[in-house]
DNA sequence: CTGGTCTGTGGGAGCGCTCCCAGTTGTGAT
DNA sequence: ATCACAACTGGGAGCGCTCCCACAGACCAG
């Protein structure tokens, strides 16, 4: 049987045809037109667009995705390990920054949890089948395959954060470095004498920026190096007491710490409190993230606060470019982080 | 031109039809396998599926969608108002109950943000293109057309929550109500003679619940009811730190407060202690809902637990239903809430 | 006036799947 | 052996769109 023309979808809704019909036109100029091609002429733009309006034609999405041979969504994944910082500012920000971005894209946003290794497979199908034209990744530890995997199909990705200092995917990363300076220059600019630091886990290249800050901070302001003045901790608030307790033992002087999370600047609290130091009186605090709880700590807690919703907004553009382009140079970018100064420090 | 029966898709991915000649049958029985029709031979079945395995063969999402008129995926509906909410358990519950239920159903979960009443337009038009096949909402306010709409074109939608006693929109709340009164049978059970409470916002049916529910266990208890007990708040810090202040200048003598939500919580711990109150040997505390907050305060607060995550799942299962069956039965489920008992009280 | 652009435009073909209608075969009753 | 009926199966038609080829006119140089 041949194509029936008739005007209007299975549920009712008008299809291209109408729209085409309705303007005195033929299909692939209602196409041109919605599509934002230059290959029309302004009355029949204006036609089209009128018809439209009238028909309140939307585009059926199904039927552009397989025609066209993409699917207007992209994909934001979280490794289920790290859901719970859901609970934080993190991926709030994210993604909010991910969908302000992408509110008028017509682009959708697909969200997915991988928590067992056959959900990952199962979203490397998933990806391979080109059901999203790209992917967002957060979060990656390092030995992760799924930035490969994903190089490996041409499929375009941008990842937030750094898996080491040369990073090769693309990538939107925050001043990790430049925040801990930050952090530790307001410390000395307080007068503090001597800035210990409780560091996040080693193996993370965010852990090793803000150690790196730290000490860069230190050897600006002109001070010696003093490993006694270092704790490693593993961003969990139990290391952050156990790393506060070690350095009270080994340096009880102290008189400011810079902790590379907020959730070990709680555990220090707790073991600050425990001596019966006070804070600031005694020993001035600050942390990293700027999370929900810092703002209610006792004292407030001074924080490094990283821009969430740019790096979301950031990535999206950077994915939606490469999408286009084909985009052959790979983003990097760092955004500057900021001191949010509270009364810990 | 006829139809080439070429054997692969554009990107190089097997199709139908390629796994159809590798089992050496028709198009229709790989759809019908495929779709777990029981109108296919125990022996022809075994073949098609030996051939989708070999050829790695998945279906493509979009050609599916066109031909049935369905587009596999459900929204999850977030107000931007209460994308604060995002740095709650609350949102990082539900996404991961909801996630959790779609893991092995193929459907997809796209977030939609909704900031701003031409969003809210969009997101209609989307619902009536049927680029979904059903709605999650979350948040929904006394006012929010979005429910109309949607029982109005017949998607298929559950909320989350109940805008008042009589909800008949498909939801799924918590017993606000029984958590309350948990918490305030706790507190007397602890010997408190004298319980007051901080509310939410009385325009909200769940704040109004959490005062039901602290009034019935009082006159379960044989307490007389007092106003002067009751302070009004709404949910915000500041709010309970005001109340907390009221209550105090009302009746001095009290030695328990159960505020309905942890962040008043927080402003009461605030006001008790700017006027010298322990915590919890002066006045016991509790608070609603179980916010990471609530384990970082000092000293940790006992609160009552909302079942986030089971609330995403039995969201999902009654949404699926609904989708499934058409589903003339409109789900309204209530799930128990649970006490945190933490050193607060 | 002719031949060559260069816009604009129409519509055939086809994307990969599901739906459904005809077969085709096998089985048991007559 | 014959017929009715069930159990399976093949493949045409079509979902609503984009791509692209062909072609109509407008316009200009020679």
């Amino acid at each position: 049987m041949v194509r029936t023309g008739r005007g209007s979808g299975r549920d009712g809704r008008p299809t291209l045809e109408q729209v085409a019909a309705r303007a005195g036109v033929g299909r692939g100029t209602v196409s041109r037109v919605i599509n934002g091609s230059p290959r029309v002429s302004d009355r029949t733009r204006a036609t089209v667009e009128q018809a439209i309006a009238d028909l309140g034609y939307v585009p059926h999405r199904a039927a552009r995705a397989l025609a066209a041979n993409r699917a207007d969504a992209i994909a934001l994944v979280i490794p289920e390990a790290e859901a719970r910082l859901f609970a934080e500012p993190y991926f709030s920000g994210i993604i909010r920054g991910v969908t302000a971005e992408l509110a008028d894209t017509d682009i959708q946003l697909l969200l997915t949890l991988i928590r067992t290794p056959k959900e990952r497979q199962r979203f490397g199908q998933y990806a391979s089948s080109r059901r999203v034209d790209g992917v967002l990744l957060v979060s990656v530890h390092g030995d992760d395959p799924l930035p490969d995997l994903l190089t490996e199909i041409g499929m375009p990705a941008v990842m937030n954060g750094r898996r080491s200092g040369q990073e090769s995917f693309p990538h939107v990363d925050c001043d990790n470095l430049g925040g801990a300076q930050l952090a530790v220059e307001h410390l000395l600019g307080r007068g503090r004498g001597t800035v210990a630091t409780i560091t996040g886990p080693l193996d993370m290249y965010a852990a090793q920026c803000r150690l790196a800050g730290y000490r860069e901070a230190l050897r600006a302001a002109g001070r010696e190096a003093d490993d006694d003045l270092v704790a490693h901790g593993d961003f969990t608030e139990e290391s952050g007491h156990a790393a506060m307790r070690a350095l009270l033992r080994r340096r009880p002087g102290l008189d400011a710490v810079f902790c590379a999370s907020d959730l070990m600047a709680i555990g220090a609290r707790r073991a600050l409190r425990e001596v019966g130091r006070t804070v600031p009186g005694d020993v001035a605090l600050v942390g990293f993230d700027d999370s929900s709880m810092a703002r209610h700590m006792d004292p407030p807690l001074t924080s490094v606060r990283q821009p969430m919703e740019g790096m979301g907004r950031a990535m999206t553009r950077a994915l939606l470019a490469e999408i286009a382009d084909g985009g052959p140079e790979r983003p990097h970018l760092v955004l500057p982080t900021e001191l949010v100064r509270r009364s810990s420090s």
